[in-house]
This record gives C-alpha cells, sequence and structure tokens, in this order.
DNA sequence: CTCCCTTTGTGCGTGGGTTCACAAGCGTCT
DNA sequence: AGACGCTTGTGAACCCACGCACAAAGGGAG
C-alpha cells in the first residue's frame, strides 16, 4: 500500500555501469578515503597499500578493501594501489569529476560560514547564491557571493543549474525553503535545521545536526559518570595522562 | 605518532544504572526524538503516541518504541507516553539535566556561528571561551565569549570545568588541537575538520564532515544520471514497509 | 625460469540492528 | 462490572555489515 519508502537506513543503492550495488555506510566512507588519499598524494605517494589508507581513514583494513572492491576498483597484487588512479576513480564515482554549484539559504553566521569554508572549493563545490529572507541583506555580497531574495530562489536556481541546496536557516522557515528548493528543481539538500524535512520520492535529504552531535557526546559522559559513582566493581582512571594508553578502559569496545 | 585507536563505528555502550546496553545508533536517535518531543510539547500536547511521535522523528514507530524501551521507559498502554515524563527521561538520559560547558577552538566563521547558534543554548549547551592562534583575536569577545589565546587552552578549560571541545580549525591544525584539548582534560570532541583524529582510549570523537555530506549527495547525483543514461539495470526493492503514510520519504526511483 | 614474499580480493561466520507480529496491559463505553 | 479497542513492550526472524582468514596473483631475487 505505501508506494514509497521511509529512508533505508542499511539500504543498497546501485552501483553505476559496473552494476554492482553499494551499501549506503561504504559511500559515506568513500569520501573519507578520498580525503585520506588526496593527502597521500600532496605527500608524494605513487601508490599506497591498503593497510596504510585503511589507517590513515581510521578504518580496518578488510573494510577498506571490501568498500574498494564495490567499485571495481583494480590494485595491484603484492604492490598496492596506484594513488593517481585510485584517486580518479574515487572521484568518477563520487561525482566528482564535475563541478557542483549548490546554494545557500540563509545568509545568518551559519550560511556565511559554509560560503568561506574552503573544504567545499577543494571538492569541487561552489557557492553559486546566497538566500535570505531578511530584506537588508539582499544586494549584499559575501566573499563575491550575491544574496538574493528568497522569493528568487526559483529562478535563480534554475538559471544556474543549481540541483544541490543547502539549508541554512531557523527551525521554522526550513520546510518551506526545503519545499521552495524543490519545486526549483534541486534534488539534494543538505539540511543543518533540527527539523526532519518532508520530501518528495528521490529528493536526498542529509541531516547535520550540531545540537545532536554535542548530546551524544553528553550521552557518553553521563555514562561515564554514572559508571564511576554507582556501578560497582568498575575501574576507570579519570583523565590522567594523556600519553599513556590505557588497555583498560571500557568505553568502546569492538574493531 | 598514535598508538591510539580512532573512533569506533558500531559498539554497543553501557547503559546507565539499569545496565542496559543501547546502541549506538539508538543513542543518536534519542536526539532527534528529544527534539520532536520538545515541538510537541511547545504545541501543548500532553501525551503521544509512538505513532506520532514516530512520525515526527522520520523513524518507524516500533523502532521508536524498541529504541525507548532500552532506557526502560514507561509508556501508558493504549494511551501513548506521557509527554513532560519522556522528555525528562531522555534528557536525563543524554546527560542534560546538568549544563554543559564547551569550549570551541577556532575562531574563524565556522567557530564564531558556533558562538551565536542558538540550538546549542537551547539544550543547555554554552560557549564558554574561544580558542585561536592568531594574535590579532586575543582579548576580542564574540557575542560575549571571550577569544583566548591557543596557549592558555588548559588553564582555562580546567579553571571552567570544561569536558567537551569543538574543534573548528583547519585540517592542519586539528591534531595539534586535539591533543592540547585531551591534555586540558577534555573526553569529548566535536571535529569540523577533516582529518581523522587519533585520541587517547576513553575519549569520545565525534566528526561532522560537511564537504564528506555534499560529496555523498553528489554521489546519488550521479548514479541517478548514470541511471538515466544507458544503465541498463535498475532495480528498486519493492520492499512494503509498514510505515503507512510517513512525511519522509527520500528514496530514489526510477521510471 | 622458478621460488618466495607481499598484497589484493573475497567467501564465510558472527553479531548487531531493523522489522514484523503478537501478547500484555490500560482506559473506556455500555 | 465486563468486554472491547487501542497502544505499549518485546520475542523472534531477517538482513546487512563487519572482520577473519585464505586463495589468487603480481613482482623481485636467485
Amino acid at each position: 500500500m505505501s508506494p514509497h519508502r521511509v529512508s533505508p537506513p542499511g539500504a543498497v543503492v546501485l552501483g553505476e555501469r559496473g552494476g554492482r550495488p553499494v551499501p549506503e555506510a561504504t559511500i559515506v566512507r568513500l569520501a573519507v578515503y578520498l580525503r585520506a588519499l588526496c593527502s597521500l598524494a600532496e605527500g608524494g605517494a605513487t601508490v599506497v597499500s591498503s593497510e596504510e589508507l585503511a589507517a590513515a581513514s581510521g578504518v580496518g583494513s578488510a573494510k577498506l578493501r571490501k568498500d574498494l572492491s564495490f567499485l571495481g576498483s583494480h590494485g595491484t597484487r603484492g604492490v598496492g594501489y596506484d594513488v593517481p588512479r585510485l584517486l580518479a576513480r574515487l572521484e568518477l564515482t563520487l561525482g566528482l569529476d564535475r563541478a557542483h554549484v549548490v546554494a545557500v539559504v540563509g545568509a545568518g553566521n551559519l550560511g556565511r560560514a559554509l560560503v568561506g569554508y574552503d573544504g567545499f572549493a577543494r571538492r569541487g563545490f561552489t557557492v553559486g547564491a546566497l538566500f535570505d529572507a531578511d530584506p537588508t541583506t539582499h544586494g549584499e555580497a559575501v566573499l563575491g557571493v550575491p544574496v538574493h531574495p528568497i522569493e528568487d530562489l526559483a529562478a535563480v536556481c534554475r538559471h544556474l543549474g543549481i540541483t544541490i541546496g543547502v539549508v541554512a536557516v531557523p527551525a521554522e522557515a526550513a520546510q518551506d525553503v526545503c519545499d521552495r528548493l524543490v519545486a526549483a528543481g534541486t534534488t539534494c539538500v543538505l539540511n543543518f535545521a533540527p527539523v526532519v524535512l518532508a520530501t518528495p520520492p528521490g529528493v536526498q535529504v542529509r541531516q547535520v545536526d550540531l545540537a545532536a552531535e554535542l548530546q551524544v557526546l553528553s550521552f557518553h559522559l553521563a555514562r561515564r559518570a554514572a559508571e564511576v559513582l554507582g556501578d560497582g566493581a568498575h575501574e576507570i582512571d579519570p583523565a590522567a595522562g594523556a600519553g599513556a594508553q590505557d588497555p583498560r578502559t571500557k568505553t568502546v569496545v569492538s574493531t
């Protein structure tokens, strides 16, 4: 009965030409691998082993090899991966072979910070336009990016061929902005507002909730505090030296 | 460098007094539930069903109930959850019963935006101090928050009892800043720099990589483009979910 | 040319997470 | 008071994902 599904957490998405399905979790890590690979490339490395790259990415080497195998990447056995080749492959897979223009909605502190964030430009993302509801900001330019009234969103986006929108407005306005973006032909939305956005099928939404991140950290703080207090038979040395690696810390296991 | 481990992906952490293990994935969602619950509470709701709250949070109702059951929450069968009671329970679990002071390192665009972000204050997080390496910023105050030289990090953090640090500096400086934070007694780090931080065991790190988020969106764009072109392989899992009318639909449909 | 060392690629076992489906419990209407 | 309907809580199956460990394969030395 339900024609559409909800956000599939562990959904398997189709790969590209090769036709291999790529787990969603892997996609996120590909970006991490790309980052690490760029660092290594700048360091002059021409080949890299899965062990090295995995260490630089903070994952296990087996996981990395499996992730890379999804996109049929060819490393050389006994040697490792050719850095420029793998780099090109990752960029192609992530769609970075083409320049992307994004629209940032909300010219507040966060929106302006995003315009100035050089991590975007370094990956081929450029902010083509800023939008805001406040008329006093209109016509202003932030680092060369003009601020438009929000009513012009559709027109400007279509004119610039923008397909990625960033929502950096207060929670109350987020859904409205999202609707406008979708109406303007945007199919990918990066949302910083602390609300769950409703979108038609086919639109990709990624949520970045800063307060939630802090709350997760807070949870771990509280858990540790509770452990020290009433939980019997537990041993955690408070703080202590940073240099020493304590083998006995049960905060997190696995890996 | 770095005999230390990195952030663990899917680890099961110990719960609180009750001793029930709480999945890491659940913890993240608890923050989302709290958000949705606050909205409902402001709307005057006194009870809420799992179906309603799930819809407002963008998840399935069964998942929500299971998540809530981890913290031994008491709903009333046939009625739903008591909003103020559940709200208090969530805040307690997430450690929000106590005010948290965080340190933001990096007084650039992002750092300043974080100071002004009201989503923090609304959840009991206050920025107690800013730090930066640039001497011209020292002594300045951003929205009443003083900017200190980075050398004073340990002293100020200890004086204010800061246990959460936010890294908002360029990638090159991130590891150094992280080390300083850890040395200052910080046990939780929120990292915006595009690097994998090495930390001693017991230190929680959460990574927010804005460029990576955009790359994931870019991947989906590229995938869709490849699909439209000549790719013979489309297949979307039909999978009729239990969710009847979920507002959030971000499936990627072909044809 | 052959042997050996190194590293990739992957089949499989295990474990965690998500979903389904149902029993238990609470309120309410008659 | 008794029965009915609604909602929670959870037991169990499914499914993905992670990690181990090994076979396949390339390069270099002798």
